[in-house]
RNA sequence: GGGGCGGUAGCUCAAUUGGUUAGAGUACCGGACUGUCGAUCCGGUGGUUGCGGGUUCGAGUCCCGUCCGCCUCGCCA
């Protein structure tokens, strides 16, 4: 490509720019053929860039040879530059396009790279390629407006949280990215040490520790937009690489943090989608597992759930007399004591058929439970399911579930931990199943989740295990409560609230924090608790114990998923839409087949071995 | 680690109960065409049905294994 004294990419506009105003001027253009309509002797050429979409014409009788030789060979995705003249469109305007009154007689055409036939085109009307080709050709998947669209949406949203957090004296300070091993919580990636044989350094679940000693350090408020790392199994929503607005503040208490937060909500949703979010309720952590099962309730619908034990107690039905005698002892929330859980819906006796209602206990038993019991209310009674064991017990359940005929109720019996986390999932499922859900962009259903437990017990191991991590105080009226209360004793112990909170947004879990504990007496407890012993918590924890006996100001804070912050934002269920380079189930990059092998030498250099052998082939 | 769904032309999909030479749209290649805008019209190339094994007279279809992708349970202080 000659370029002379005029760069051909010295653009005067982009794709998305020229309007009526600008008929008559000579203009040069940059952009990807994003479609051509070749009559023979007059070319059409939609021009595509990230800014919009311009329609070139080339025509034969007054265009050079050469040039409409050339127009004449543009396909697809071809990278070209073009100078030519604006006019209004002589075949009249296209309403689709912002540039749509307008189009370009190009004069001149450089092809800047030819294309060689792409696996699919990235445009956003024929259907989405499947993900495993999308992800290989990355680069051409992001060429998509849809994908642009969530692009630019992230940078604003990072955008106004700088500016945001700037406003309110916050500091933005970047922390280690190769960092100590700290084995509670996630699993971690871990990186070797070359010049320290043996030892390795781990990739931050969350610069937690960093951030609480910045604020003992007297920066006062903190800000980063960070990546962090958890080797755990994907989700739809989740993946082992992700990235948080994170935050931390001194002096403050937990209304303080959630103050600053809702600000910080409100002015996204208004920048980002011109919406004013009302003040935020708040639900404490009980009574969103007691009414919704679930400790981030989706509040776009209704469906409470009921806890009918007392009732159920008198049913002749032995699901339910089995599950209500486990753990009958035990205090009323305890996680082992039975109880019976009821649904009330709405309509369903027509809409939940059958076949539906059968599917509910197969996927029930996903969550350990043993069931879904199911019973329809008619005007003449319960019909169906186990309506002839709560048949004589139909006036007490009516009115407690406030039944009405046409209505369909669903049971779940079990130990408290099992009944609640199925029928709150149940209730999410019927949800769906009654077409109750609305469609994105219809409903924004922010929830502060408060007053979690300090701690709760390991299924497993039986031991303490902090609800949300270690660092987190005790709620600021219980503080000297929980350095009075004795160890023993379980029952005090499960009953201390936290200082933590929770921003919940249509069912999903967008930020959480707390304020932190910054008292070494309080935090010692919490290590003795979680079965450390001052030596251990001394190894892990030493710099962050010393730091709070050097002046520790009282601090909390929070942090947003970004991920998924974008995906409500952007409207998509894919954690992978709002990721420019995502990894797949398995933790590959398909574009640039990470993980991959390394040589025996770079494995020398780390004084690392590895044991893993390949199956051997037959 | 467990459960489920999927893999057919470059791409999106179809293919009856296991039955002829695996089709369509699009992309690509060639041709026609001066006002299109997802241009149109005519013609053409293009297939190890993910891979390996098995059952069968016969397998895209059934069985076993395996790889890859997605959803999910466990996991995610």
């Amino acid at each position: 490509m000659s370029t002379t004294a005029a760069s051909p990419y010295r653009r005067t506009h982009t794709c998305g720019a020229l309007r009526p105003a600008d008929v008559g001027r000579s203009v040069l253009l940059c952009g990807w053929v994003n479609s051509y309509r070749d009559h023979g002797n007059l070319i059409f050429v939609d021009l595509r860039d990230r800014f919009g979409i311009t329609q070139l014409v080339f025509d034969r009788e007054d265009g050079a040879h050469e040039v409409q030789e050339l127009a004449d060979r543009l396909r697809n995705e071809d990278v070209i530059s073009v100078s030519g003249k604006v006019r209004i469109r002589v075949g009249g305007p296209n309403p689709k396009l912002a540039t749509g009154e307008v189009e370009v007689v190009v004069g001149a055409l450089h092809i800047l790279n030819k294309t060689v036939a792409p696996p699919f085109l990235p445009d956003d009307l024929s259907a989405l390629p499947n993900e495993e080709l999308r992800l290989t050709h990355r680069y051409l998947d992001l060429r998509r407006p849809r994908m642009q669209q969530i692009l630019g949406l992230r940078h604003r949203v990072t955008k106004i949280a700088r500016d945001y957090f700037d406003e309110n004296g916050f500091l933005e300070i970047e922390t280690p990215v190769l960092y100590k091993s700290t084995p509670e919580g996630a699993r971690e990636f871990l990186v070797p040490s070359r010049l320290q044989p043996g030892e390795w350094y781990a990739l931050p679940q969350s610069p937690q520790l960093f951030k609480q000693i910045l604020m003992i350090a007297g920066c006062d408020r903190y800000l980063q937009i960070c990546r962090c790392f958890r080797d755990e199994d994907p989700r739809a929503d989740r993946q082992a690489e992700f990235s948080q607005i994170d935050l931390e503040m001194s002096f403050v208490q937990r209304e303080d943090v959630m103050a600053m937060m809702e600000g910080f909500a409100r002015r996204l949703w208004k920048e980002a989608l011109g919406i004013e979010v009302p003040p935020i309720r708040r639900m404490s952590y009980r009574e969103a597992l007691e009414t919704y099962g679930i400790d981030r309730p989706d509040l776009r619908y209704g469906l409470p759930i009921a806890d009918i034990s007392e009732i159920a107690r008198k049913a002749d039905f032995k699901v339910f007399q089995d599950a209500l005698i486990k753990g009958a002892d035990r205090p009323r929330f305890s996680s082992k004591r039975g109880v019976v859980k009821a649904l009330r819906v709405p309509g369903g006796a027509e809409k939940l058929t059958r076949k539906i209602t059968d599917g509910y206990t197969e996927w029930a038993k996903t969550f350990g439970a043993g069931g879904v019991a199911v019973v329809k209310l008619t005007p003449a009674g319960f019909e169906t399911g186990i309506a002839k064991f709560i048949e004589p017990l139909r006036a007490e359940l009516t009115a407690a579930l406030s039944l009405q005929p046409g209505d369909t109720a669903l049971f779940v019996a079990d130990v408290y931990s099992v009944a609640t986390k199925t029928m709150g999932e149940l209730r999410q499922k019927v949800a769906r199943d009654m077409g109750l859900v609305p469609e994105w962009g219809k409903a924004w259903e922010f929830l502060w989740v408060i007053d979690f437990p300090m701690f709760e017990k390991n299924k497993d191991t039986g031991k303490w295990v902090a609800s949300h991590h270690p660092f987190t105080a005790p709620r600021h009226d219980q503080q000297a409560a929980f350095v009075a209360a004795p160890e023993s004793d379980e029952d005090v112990i499960e009953s201390m609230v936290s200082a933590g909170y929770d921003l919940v947004l249509n069912g999903s879990e967008i930020a959480g924090g707390s304020v932190r504990i910054h008292d070494p007496a309080v935090q010692s407890k919490v290590f003795s608790l979680l079965g450390l012993t001052p030596q251990q918590a001394q190894e892990k924890f030493s710099f962050l114990l010393d730091a709070l006996k050097f002046g520790a100001p009282p601090h909390g804070g929070i942090a947003f998923g970004l991920d998924r912050l974008i995906m409500h934002l952007a409207g998509t269920e894919n954690i992978r839409d709002v990721i420019a380079f995502p990894k797949t189930q398995t933790g590959a990059d398909l574009m640039t087949h990470a993980p991959g092998p390394v040589t025996s030498a770079q494995l020398r250099d780390l004084h690392v071995a590895s044991t893993w052998t390949p199956p051997a082939k037959k």
